[in-house]
DNA sequence: GAGTTTGAAACT
DNA sequence: CAGTTTCAAACTC
C-alpha cells in the first residue's frame, strides 16, 4: 500500500476509532445511540429514501412483537473464541425466552449476526432499547431476545449459532422458526431468509465478517435461500474496516447477491485499523432499499436499526465530508502552488441522459474519497455525439498512487453510463478503478487528471506499463463544454503503436484513432494527440509527423522528455517530436499535447535547449550549455541549414527571419521534416555516432569534406565536434589527425584558452569571496541595530593601550612589593576595567552611529 | 557590424 | 553520383 493509502487508513482510523468510542461510551452507559432529537436533524440523503420509508412504515405498524420481548429477556453470551471458531459444524442455538424454538429457516425477522473469531472488534449493535452490557458466552446454540457479546448487543427472538468461525444470531421473528436454524446454523440456512434485509457487518481480527441481518419477512417460510428472485435488488452497503476492499461478508450473503445487486449496490468505505486488533476490521452495513418485499415484522426489526444507521451513517458521511475537505485544502494547495506556472483547467461535465448512477448533483462522482486525499485524479470523458452505445472501461490504476478519481461524464448517449467506481473501490484496495466513458467504444486511452499534481498534467493508462502522465496543453480559451472541435477533419487515423525507449523503461504507447483521443481529451482537439514524456529532460530530437514507417524506429531513439505534439493542420501528418520546453507554445496553441509534467515544469521558464546525448556521452554538459540562436533568413529556418531545425528544436529567442520552425506553421513544418527524412531518412539522428571497433569512441556519421581549412576550423564538423577526422571524411588537407603539429598546437592553444579562462574565472570567484570575507570581518554587522560589534573596537591602538595599562598595573604591584597572586588579580581587575571600558565605548559608538542614522 | 570564407545542405 | 547552388555559420577586418 502507498504511502498515501496508509495516511488515508490513519486518517479514516482515526475518525472511525472516534466513533466506534462514541458507541461503545453510549452504550455502556445506557443511553440510546442515537436521540430523537440527533435522529431527526439527520439528513435523510445519507440514507436511502426507500428504506427510511420502509423502516418507518414498519415502525408503524408495529406488528412485530419482538420488539417488545427484546427487553424481557437477556441471554448472556460469551464468545469461546478458542473453542467455537475453530468447530466449523458447531451450531449452537440457544433457547430464547419466549420463543421456543427459532429457526434459521423461518422467514421471519431474523437478526444474522456473525462474529469473527476474536472479539476484540465486535461491533455494538443496539437493536433496541436493551442496555444489557453482560459478556456473552457462545454455546453450541444460542437462541434468545437479548444478546451481548463483548460490546454487541442484540435483542430480540434470535439464534445464534457458530459455524465456519464465525457466531450467527439468526433473530428469530416467530415460533415458526425452529428446529431447521438448529439442525444447520451455517450460512446457508442464513441465506434462506428472504426479503429485506439489513446488514451490519464488521470483520473481525480474523477478517470474519460480523454480519447482523435483518431480513424481511415476506419470504415465504420455509423458502430455500438460493432464490435470487426475492433478493434485493438494492444494498446500501456501509464498510468501516482496514481493508479497502469489500470483502464478501458472509458466504451465504454474498451468494445472495447477483450482479443486478452488485451494480446497484451504493458503497461507502472506511478504511479503519481496530485499536484491539492487528488486523484490520470492517464493518459492513447494509441495508436493504428493497421496498417490495417488506414485511412489517422485518420493518420493525429493521426500524430499530433505523437510529443506529441513522447516527452511524452519519457520522461517516461526516468522516467522508472531512476527508473531502482534506483532499480540497490539498488540493487546493497543490494548485496554488502550480497555479503560477500552468493555468488551471476547467472541465465541465454533464451528467449523462438516462444514467443510472448515483443522484449526486454535483455531475461528479467521488469514488472512494476516504482512499487517498493526497490526490483526487478527475476523469474527464467528453462523450462525442456518435451513437455508439457507452462503454465501462475500467481502468487499472497503480495503486501506489492512491489517487481517486472524480469520475465525471458527459454523455449524450441515451445509453445509460455507468460508473463502476464504489463497488470497484470496495472490491478492490486500488483507490482508482474504474471509469466510465461514455460513448467510448473501442478505446484503449484512458487518461486522468490528477489534479494534485499540475492542473494539464494527465497520466495516461499504458497498458502493460505504470502511469506516465502526460499533459494535456489546453487552449487558451477553456471552453465550457467538452466538444471535440477543430478544423482537422482527418479524425481518423490507425492506430499505431509506438515504442519509447528511455533508459530501462520501455513504454508502449498506443496511438489511438484520434476520434477516441477526441473522447478523452478534455480540450478542442484539432487531430489526435498524443505524447509521452518519460524524464525530466528536454529532447531535440524532432519526429516526423507522417506515418513514415522509418520514423518509428527513431521513436526508440527518443531522448527523455519527447512530447509528441499533433499536426495541426491535419492531412496526412500525425505526430511530431516538438521540444518539451515550448510548452508555452503548445500551451497557448490550440492542439493538445501530452508530456511529463515534470518536465513541463522544468522547462516551462527555461529557454535553453538541451541536445541530444552524443554517443553516450551525457548531455549535462550540452544541456547547460544554450544552443546558439539562428539568424536565418532565407531558409525559414525549415532546411537543415537551420540548427535549430537540425537539432529537433523549435526556433526560440532566435534572430531568424520568416521562420516557420514554430507551432504556427507546424504544417509547413512537418511537412519539411518530412521531405528531410525523404531525403535522408537519418537526417535527424545525430552526426556523431560510435565508431568501428579499434577506433575513437566518437567519430562522425559521414564525415567531413573540408577543402580549404585543413579541418582545423569551425567550418569542419569534425573539429567543431572535438573529434579527429575519421578515414570516411572526404576532407582535403586534412590536419585534424591524431600526430597533426597544427591540431596540437590549436589544440594546446585552445586549452590554455581554456584553462586561462577557468583560472581567470576562479580567481575572480576567489577573489570575490575573500573581499566579501574581508568585509565581514573588518565590519561585522549587528543583525538587530546595524552596528559594529564590540570586539571590532579592539583595534590596535585599543590594545596597546590596555597592555599598557595592564603593565603599569604590574609596576604598581612590583613596586608595592605585592605578593604575586595579589599582583595578578590586581592585574586581572584590570584587565576587565579595560574590557568594560571598551564594551562601553562600543555600546556608546553604536548609540551615536544609530543617532546619526536617524 | 559588415564582409568574407567555408562547407553542409539542397538542388539539378 | 557528381556538379552546382543555396545557405548560414564561422571567420576576418
Amino acid at each position: 500500500m502507498s504511502k498515501s493509502s496508509r495516511r488515508v487508513d490513519t486518517f479514516a482510523s482515526h475518525y472511525i476509532f472516534l466513533l466506534i468510542f462514541f458507541f461503545h461510551s453510549g452504550q455502556l452507559a445506557g443511553m440510546d445511540v442515537v436521540s430523537p432529537e440527533l435522529n431527526s436533524l439527520l439528513p435523510d440523503e445519507i440514507m436511502d429514501t426507500e428504506a427510511i420509508e420502509d423502516i418507518s412504515d414498519s415502525q408503524a405498524h408495529g406488528t412485530n412483537t419482538q420488539s417488545k420481548t427484546t427487553n424481557e429477556t437477556t441471554v448472556p453470551m460469551e464468545t469461546d473464541t478458542s473453542s467455537n471458531v475453530s468447530s466449523a459444524e458447531n451450531t449452537l442455538v440457544a433457547p430464547t425466552s419466549k420463543d421456543s424454538s427459532p429457526s434459521s429457516s423461518s422467514a421471519g425477522n431474523q437478526i444474522t449476526i456473525s462474529v469473527s473469531s476474536t472479539t476484540s472488534s465486535l461491533p455494538i449493535l443496539k437493536q433496541s432499547l436493551a442496555t444489557s452490557t453482560t459478556s456473552t458466552k457462545t454455546t453450541n446454540s444460542v437462541s434468545g431476545t437479548t444478546v451481548s457479546t463483548g460490546g454487541l448487543k442484540l435483542s430480540g427472538p434470535f439464534t445464534i449459532s457458530a459455524a465456519n468461525h464465525q457466531i450467527i444470531l439468526n433473530k428469530v421473528a416467530t415460533a415458526q422458526a425452529s428446529e431447521a436454524s438448529k439442525s444447520s446454523a451455517t450460512c446457508h440456512q442464513v441465506i434462506k431468509q428472504e426479503g429485506q434485509k439489513l446488514l451490519v457487518t464488521a470483520i473481525g481480527k480474523s477478517g470474519s465478517p460480523i454480519v447482523l441481518q435483518l431480513p424481511n419477512s415476506k419470504a415465504p417460510v420455509g423458502q430455500t435461500s438460493a432464490d435470487p428472485k426475492i433478493q434485493t435488488p438494492q444494498f446500501k452497503v456501509v464498510t468501516i474496516g482496514g481493508r479497502p476492499e469489500l470483502k464478501p461478508l458472509v458466504g451465504c450473503t454474498t451468494n445472495q447477491m447477483t450482479a443486478l445487486q452488485t451494480q446497484q449496490l451504493k458503497a461507502v468505505q472506511i478504511a479503519k485499523k481496530t485499536p484491539t486488533s492487528s488486523a484490520p476490521i470492517k464493518f459492513i452495513i447494509t441495508k436493504t432499499v428493497n421496498s417490495k418485499g417488506a414485511s412489517p415484522q422485518s420493518q420493525v426489526v429493521a426500524g430499530k436499526f433505523v437510529p443506529y444507521l441513522r447516527y452511524l451513517l452519519f457520522y461517516i458521511l461526516c468522516i467522508i465530508h472531512l476527508i473531502f475537505i482534506y483532499i480540497y485544502i490539498y488540493i487546493g494547495r497543490v494548485l496554488t502552488q502550480t497555479s503560477s506556472v500552468l493555468p488551471t483547467k476547467t472541465i465541465t461535465l454533464t451528467e449523462p441522459i438516462g444514467t443510472s448512477l448515483q443522484s449526486i448533483p454535483g455531475k461528479k462522482i467521488a469514488i472512494s474519497p476516504l482512499k487517498t486525499p493526497s490526490k483526487v485524479t478527475v476523469v474527464s470523458v467528453a462523450s462525442p455525439t456518435s451513437s455508439a452505445p457507452p462503454k465501462t472501461v475500467t481502468l487499472p490504476v497503480n495503486l501506489a498512487l492512491g489517487q481517486q478519481i472524480l469520475a465525471v461524464q458527459q454523455s449524450t448517449s441515451a445509453s445509460p453510463v455507468k460508473v463502476v467506481s464504489s463497488q470497484a473501490t470496495a472490491q478492490n484496495i486500488k483507490p482508482v478503478q474504474s471509469v466510465a466513458v461514455g460513448g467510448v467504444s473501442g478505446s484503449h486511452f484512458k487518461t486522468i487528471i490528477p489534479l494534485a499534481t499540475q492542473p494539464n498534467v494527465q497520466q495516461i493508462q499504458v497498458p502493460g506499463s505504470r502511469f506516465h502522465y502526460v499533459r494535456l496543453v489546453t487552449a487558451t480559451t477553456a471552453s465550457s463544454t467538452v466538444q471535440p472541435s477543430g478544423p482537422s477533419t482527418n479524425s481518423v487515423q490507425t492506430a499505431k503503436p509506438m515504442m519509447v525507449s528511455t533508459g530501462a523503461v520501455r513504454m508502449s504507447v498506443p496511438i489511438v484513432p484520434a476520434q477516441s483521443v477526441k473522447q478523452v481529451a478534455p480540450k478542442p482537439l484539432t487531430t489526435a494527440v498524443q505524447g509521452v514524456s518519460t524524464s525530466q529532460t528536454q529532447q531535440r530530437l524532432i519526429m516526423p509527423a507522417t506515418p513514415l514507417p522509418q520514423i518509428q524506429p527513431n521513436f526508440t531513439n527518443l531522448p527523455p522528455g519527447t512530447v509528441l505534439a499533433p499536426a495541426p493542420g491535419g492531412g496526412n501528418v500525425g505526430y511530431a517530436v516538438v521540444p518539451a520546453q515550448y510548452v508555452t507554445q503548445l500551451q497557448q496553441s490550440p492542439f493538445v499535447t501530452l508530456a511529463n509534467n515534470s518536465s513541463f515544469s522544468a522547462s516551462s521558464g527555461v529557454q535553453t535547449q538541451a541536445r541530444l546525448p552524443v554517443n553516450g556521452v551525457s548531455t549535462t554538459e550540452s544541456t547547460s550549455r544554450p544552443r546558439k540562436p539562428c539568424n536565418c533568413t532565407k531558409s525559414q529556418c525549415l532546411k537543415l541549414y537551420c540548427d535549430c531545425f537540425a537539432n529537433g528544436e523549435f526556433c526560440n529567442n532566435c534572430n531568424c527571419n520568416n521562420c516557420f520552425n514554430n507551432l504556427e506553421h507546424e504544417t509547413e513544418r512537418l511537412k519539411a521534416i518530412k521531405t528531410c527524412l525523404d531525403r535522408n531518412p537519418e537526417a535527424f539522428k545525430p552526426k556523431i555516432g560510435k565508431g568501428k571497433e579499434g577506433e575513437s569512441d566518437r567519430r562522425h556519421s559521414k564525415g567531413c569534406n573540408c577543402k580549404r581549412s585543413g579541418c582545423l576550423k569551425n567550418y569542419c564538423e569534425c573539429y567543431e565536434a572535438k573529434i579527429m577526422c575519421s578515414s570516411i571524411c572526404k576532407c582535403i588537407g586534412c590536419k585534424n589527425f591524431e600526430e597533426s603539429p597544427e591540431r596540437k598546437t590549436l589544440m594546446h592553444l585552445a586549452d590554455a584558452a581554456e584553462v586561462r579562462v577557468q583560472q581567470q574565472t576562479a580567481a575572480k570567484t576567489k577573489l570575490s569571496s575573500q573581499i566579501s570575507d574581508l568585509l565581514m570581518r573588518t565590519t561585522p554587522v549587528i543583525p538587530t541595530g546595524g552596528g559594529r560589534l564590540p570586539y571590532t573596537f579592539v583595534t590596535k591602538e585599543v590594545l596597546e593601550a590596555t597592555c599598557e595599562c595592564l603593565l603599569e598595573r604590574a609596576k604598581c604591584s612590583e613596586q608595592t612589593l605585592q605578593p604575586q597572586a595579589e599582583a595578578e588579580r590586581m592585574i586581572l581587575e584590570e584587565f576587565g576595567h579595560c574590557l568594560m571600558s571598551i564594551i562601553n565605548s562600543a555600546g556608546k559608538a553604536k548609540v551615536d552611529c544609530a543617532s546619526i542614522n536617524c
